[in-house]
DNA sequence: AAATATACATAAATTACTTATGCATTAGAG
DNA sequence: CTCTAATGCATAAGTAATTTATGTATATTT
């Protein structure tokens, strides 16, 4: 956290991205997930994640499974048609952004 | 000009970088700049470019030199020693942003 | 037994931006 | 030649994605 500010935006393109690639997930293990990806540098705090899964369920982009695990509750969130949509056009955006960030600013990235 | 959030933080990286690279510019000058580099993607207002110039050089990352063009008045900004230390790190922070994306939104293949 | 990790949640504060408005000069189109 | 668009600066109000702070409860590790 109080990281850097380049992260703002991209948090529901990577939770959708990474439901519709993994299947379901609940918020914890998205943040842990993102944490370990990203070696430590992007930690999603929960005042972030909550609200924006509850936004992102509210668009009808995301379903939820209420689980338990013994008397621990844990939400089970799952990608929806309407999400698979939309995560397509936010990662149109997300590789147009990269490409005139590249542009811009000429930063030594190996492309895929 | 409601385009897409993903550029939330990066302005102040890209007004650094260029003036770091292009020598002086003033202020209308970068947004043409900009737009024409981002195939008119990335518009930067006039509300987010000239108080973000004014706070850089208020932190002495640009120093201002104004000039007139017949009547027109035109302010020049040059980045300061401190600048480019600053645009080093926000290189860095950039460069550690993409290749987080990349690793978070392409997924490693399973290779046989 | 106490501290840390897991797992959810919301409210207030922050802040980089968009939108809107304003002023003045210069170039170009009709 | 007149009017619109482009050039060039500026600031204020509103927006929204976040951070920070706080809360509750269970499970695990030291």
């Amino acid at each position: 956290m109080a990281t850097n500010q380049l992260y703002k935006g991209s948090l529901s393109t990577i939770i959708l991205k990474l439901l519709g690639e993994k299947g379901r997930m609940y918020g914890y293990q998205i943040t842990q997930e993102v944490k370990a990806i990203s070696s430590g540098e992007y930690v999603i705090t929960e005042g972030a994640l909550y609200p924006m899964l509850h936004k992102l369920e509210a668009q009808g982009l995301l379903t939820v499974e209420i689980e338990m695990t013994g008397n621990r509750m844990r939400k089970y969130y799952s990608i929806t048609k309407n999400g698979k949509k939309e995560v397509a056009n936010l990662m149109t955006e997300m590789e147009s952004y990269i490409r005139n960030m590249q542009s811009l600013l000429n930063p030594k990235i190996e492309l895929a």
